[in-house]
This record gives structure tokens, sequence and C-alpha cells, in this order.
DNA sequence: GTTGGGCCTGCAATCGATTACATCGTCATC
DNA sequence: GATGACGATGTAATCGATTGCAGGCCCAAC
């Protein structure tokens, strides 16, 4: 058409003897210019495009195409006031724990036009920013904490903060706050695990817990001490292993199980990377594993089905964490102020048997 | 001072009869008339604090406290035309061998003010956008790519991008293109690898490889092979196995080895997550490593010191990648045209001997 | 007293999109 | 033929910062 080939030679001229940046990339007027419409119409077409006509759809989609025109964010996100991006907040970005959780979030992120900004605890803190800051600035319109361990004084800026509601916990929360979470069926996953090697014929159950202060720790071994009461079996209390989900913990709390003179027949590990650890220096004191002693895990993380013996863990979706936190996010982005909003989600654990479990001798 | 009490009423009042959102953040504005000087001053203060008075200075800060003031990105964002934020991105987000990348990138990010947004090649790929308009939307200033693996096509519309400058490959690369890039000695690593065996006494030395078209994958193998044959040492073509860095892999490699009649009595892993699976198999066939065969792997990520037996490596600094990685971009980001750039860095690798290689008996 | 220079500050344009409101044309209805 | 409704489009204000340019002040030098 001979119209429109008029327009390119026009838009070429344009960008040729403009200002000083030759490949400055075209704006909304470019394509409007092209398209002889207003910047309103284009503005119109592309994100509502029910509400011009066709024919005005078509020319500027032929505009758009033409002077290869994309979106400048920066100027949306300040009209609009949104940043298009969620920040993820993890303890520790080195800990690979998080990795698929982020994978899930991403996802569910991405298709729904949105970016994620990742940072850890540690660095904000240290960088003296304050966290409530990316909320604050426009760098964020929410955020994701997969850290049950914040600061007290950073939880009461957050929680006092009118941002309150574009925050979520996942995996980890923190009591008495009022914050969206989501959680996995830690109680549940518990329970699982303890009926198991009781139904192995396990009668002396030991449990290997997470840190001190965890909200996981303390959810998981009240669950414990609690199944395993409610089996009617005994329960010493050095039974109780402390630990702190690493796998060095996990060689301390062998030392403390060989060290037992009445050594518990199974040992449930609050999180896999302590049964790892545990059957690591079991097995190097000439212990074997489920032979000696059944062990398993808590998460099934990736390398428990290739761990020696393939270990017996509670799964955990974190897949599904990931993309249920990040949907449930963005729905309360979006919602209006009296909007109902869904505030806690709880995702099933799932019993994975594998090899470092078995019936008593 | 009765002066900035004033100052105090005057801005509640504002926010309290002002627009329909009462927790409205205030802006440079509200800062200005605080502080009774223009929006510029304010500016300036905050951002070049050197060209204004003493007493100006004074008194800004003053307002900004009263005020609760925090810029707002987007705006500046737009006005400057920078993101202040980088994209990294990544084969796989769910793969652990990346955490302590990111940690060493985002340490070193969020020291020069900038924030880390984090996308997958897949997904990029499957939401449909293409991976350089997020340099062209004013969305990220700049790209660190963990992934060599990229698409062809994508590749050349990058490498054409007015914007190629402010692209880094990290780890891996793609041979022919002009990238800025960070790298480690992967063929000094591998020379060091082979010459430690070759010290313990073997000379029969396997190689399981990574992926096929993998840049590393290619460089080691090429290495590996050089060196052997400089130490005058015999290597048979069923001694290099190939694998992909995964521990599946591994596990097929071992039972390759099972199966040769005349089997090396060392073999060298491109990657850790191999050398493990190889030894998993190994085991689970009555093999012990070292007493039937050394192994040793490269990258020597955490789980190689707790494992069993802890495997010797060639250790990569993966927190000086990341940190080198974002230096590097960021000093390209500021740059001017005409500036002379760093186009490549090559860091150091080391051996790490562990229990998993020993001299022959 | 005038001039010039340096220092500090203010005015106002600008970045590139979104959107409330106004306008215009068309068509059905009475 | 007048009226009103409706659909499509344009006008212009707006989001909140940065920055080129100009102006005011003060002091030194002539």
């Amino acid at each position: 058409m001979f119209l429109s080939i008029n327009n390119v030679i026009d838009y070429k001229a344009r960008t040729e003897f403009g200002d000083q940046t030759v490949t400055k990339t075209s704006t909304l007027q470019d394509v409007a210019r092209v398209a002889k419409v207003s910047t309103a119409t284009v503005s119109r077409t592309l994100s509502n495009p029910d509400v011009v006509s066709e024919s005005t759809r078509r020319r500027v989609a032929e505009a758009v195409k033409v002077t290869g025109y994309r979106i400048n964010r920066a100027a949306r996100n300040l009209r609009t006031r949104r940043a298009h991006s969620v920040l993820v907040l993890l303890p520790d970005l080195a800990n690979p724990f998080f990795s698929t959780i982020l994978e899930g979030i991403s996802r569910n992120l991405s298709q729904q036009g949105y970016s994620m900004l990742i940072a850890s605890t540690a660095q904000v803190h240290a960088s003296g920013e304050r966290l409530v800051d990316y909320l604050d600035d426009a760098r964020a319109d929410g955020m994701i904490v997969l850290d049950g361990g914040l600061d007290p004084d950073v939880v009461e800026t957050l929680e006092n903060s009118p941002q309150a509601k574009r925050i979520l916990f996942a995996c980890e929360w923190i009591d008495g706050t009022s914050f969206a979470s989501v959680r996995c069926q830690n109680r549940q996953g518990t329970r699982a695990a303890v009926n198991h090697l009781f139904d192995l014929g396990h009668r002396k159950i030991a449990h290997v817990t997470g840190p001190v202060g965890n909200v996981l720790m303390h959810t998981r071994k009240d669950a414990f001490v609690e199944e395993v009461q409610k089996l009617g079996l005994t329960l010493r209390p050095e039974w109780l292993i402390a630990g702190d989900f690493s796998l060095a913990a996990g060689c301390l709390a062998a030392q403390a199980w060989i060290a037992l003179d009445d050594r518990p027949t199974a040992v449930f590990c609050a999180s896999d990377q302590l049964a790892m650890g545990f059957i690591a220096e079991l097995s190097r004191h000439e212990f074997s594993v489920p032979k000696d002693v059944s062990v398993m895990g808590f998460d099934d993380i990736d390398l428990a089905e290739q761990f020696i013996p393939p270990l017996t863990s509670v799964r955990q979706d974190r897949l599904l964490i990931g993309e249920t936190a990040a949907k449930m996010l963005i729905a309360r982005i979006k919602a209006p102020d009296d909007g109902h909003l869904e505030h806690a989600a709880v995702l099933p654990v799932s019993l994975v048997t594998r090899e470092s479990t078995a019936a008593l001798q």
C-alpha cells in the first residue's frame, strides 16, 4: 500500500535527523505519527484493543511493526504507579533449597507480566536499606518472603506499613503476625513420617530438629512429640536431638545417637540435609542404614533420590509453593482495597518411601 | 526550632486534606516545600551534595526526615533513562549450581545501587518475549548470561543490537561472538587434575565429559586429551565417556566403566555431580572409591566436602565469578561510548585434594 | 564605581506513557 | 427534523524526578 510506504519513509527520516542518538528507540509518539492517530489511541489500542475500531487496530499494529516500537516500562510504571515487579527475599541466596521455589515463582510471575527481583536478607541489611523501601520507592509492587527469621524490628515496620497486604510469606512464616502466607502441611507430614516408621515396627524413634527459634522446627517437633505420644511410644528426652537443618548438624546428631546407651531404631530428621549428614557420619563409624537404623528426612530435595541409600522423605512440592505464592501475591496486588483476599494456602505433602527406612529386624 | 515545627504542621495538613490517598508517600515537592527551597535544589542535595551550601544541606536533610521522603525510582528511571537494575539469565533456575554465583552478583550489584532481575532462558522463550526487550524497554541496563546454549537466532539478535556492549557472559560463553565474558581457567584446571592423578601413579585415566555442544565440555575435553598425550599416556577412545554434567549421567558412566575389560584406574569427571553419580553407582556394584578406582570432579560444589568419600575436585570460586561479572558489567554500563573496556576476565581455579583419589596400589 | 567570576539557587522543560474529559459523527427514535 | 445515545478519537494534564540555563549575590580586582 502506497500510504504505508510513505509513512515508513517519514519515520526513517525522523530518526536520522533527530537527536544525537540515532539508535533511539521509538516512542508512542512515533507510532502515533506513523499511524496518523493520537498517542491516546495508540495507548488504548495496545492495552485495551476492544475500545478502538478494527481499522485503527490494524493501522496501529502496522505502525508498531514499522517503527519497532517497544513500550518504555519506566514511563508506564511512573504513570500507573506500578512497578510490575515483585521482590523475593531469601535468607541466603547460596542455599539451593530455594532454587526450585524461585523457578515456580518466576514461572507464574512472568506469565502474568511481572518481573522478579531477588535480594537476600543479609545484603539488604548490610547495604543499610530498609526492606520496606522496595515497596515505598516503586521498585516492587509486592514481596514474597522466604525467611521466617527476619529481625523483629523489620517485621514490625513491615506490619505497620500501608503495604502490609502486599507482603506474603512462603514456606516459613512468623507467628503472631497477620501476613498472608503459603505453607506446607508440616504437621501432617510429620505424622505420616512417624506412622511410617511405626508401621515398619519401630517403637523407639528419635527426632533430629531444626534450629531453635525456627517456626518449622517447632511445628515439626511439636507434631512429632504429639504423634509419638498418641501411638503410646516412649520418648526419652535425649531422643530429641538439636540440629539446624544442615549437613554438619546431621553429622553431630549421628555422634549423639552413637553415644546413646539405648539407641532408637529409627530417626526422623527435620530436613534431608540433616538426614544425609546423619547417614554419612554413621557410615564413617561402620554403621549401616537401614540395617542398623532407619533414617528419614523432610523436603525430598533433588539429591534425596540419588543418595546412598536413596532417602525416604516427606515431599514438599517446591514448584507449587512458588507458583501458589506468586499467584496469591499478584491477586493481592491487583485487589481493590475492600476486596476479599485469600489469606493462607496450605499445600499438601506426601510420603516418599525409599531405601533408607526398613522393617525392624 | 519554631520554624521547623511550623513546617511539620504545614506538611501534615497537606497530607490530610490532599488526594484521596492519605498514605501517599511524599515527593520531592513535599521536601522542597518543607525545606523552603526548589525541587531542583532538593534533587541536587540528594544526588550531588557538594554543589549546595552547608545550610541548605542541613535543611533538606531535616525536611527529608520530617516528610519520610523516599525517592520514586520509576520517575528517576524515566528521566535518567536508566533502570538501575541488571538482568541475570539462567538456563534453569532450579539448578543449584548457580545459586552461589547469584549471591556474588547480587552482593556486588546492591553495593553499587543496582537491583537484580532474574529470568530463565526457557521462560523468556515460553512467554514469547524477546530477550533484547529487557534492554530495549528500560527494564534492565545490562544482562549477565549464564547460559552458553542460547538459541543462535537469539544470539544474533543480541549481537547486532546497539546494546551488545552491555551483555556479558559468565562461566560459559559462545565461541565466535564478541560479547564480554568472565571465565574460569578451564584448561589449567583440567591439566592440574590430570597431573594430580598422574602423580598418584595412575597411568590409565578416563574422562567423563559434559554434554555435547557445551563450550565447557569441549574446552575441558580438549585440554584433557592434550595433557594425557603430553604425559605420554595411552588413551583408548572408550575412556572418553560421554555425559552431561548430571548425577544420572554419572551413574551411566559408571556402568560404562564397569563394562570395560581394561578399566582405567582413575576417572576425571567434568563436574562434581557426574563424579557423585559415578561413585554412587559404583558402590551399588560393590566397587569402592578410592580403593578400586580414583574419581575426581570439577567445580567443588558445597556438597563435595561432605560427600562420601569427600571429593577431590577443581575449585571454581563461584562467589568471585559473580562479583567479577557484576563489576565488569556495571563498568560497561557506565562507560562512555569511547571508553576503554575490559573485555574478558579469566579467574583462577585450584585443585582441592580430598579422599576420593589415592595413590595407585 | 564598575566589572567579572564563582557560588548557589530557581525556573521550567523534559523523560514517555496513561487517562479523564471533551468532541465529533452516526444512527435510531419520536 | 430534533434529540439523545453511543462509539471512536483527540486534547491535554499528569505521574515525580533531573538538569540546562539564567539570575542573584558577594567579593575581589581594576
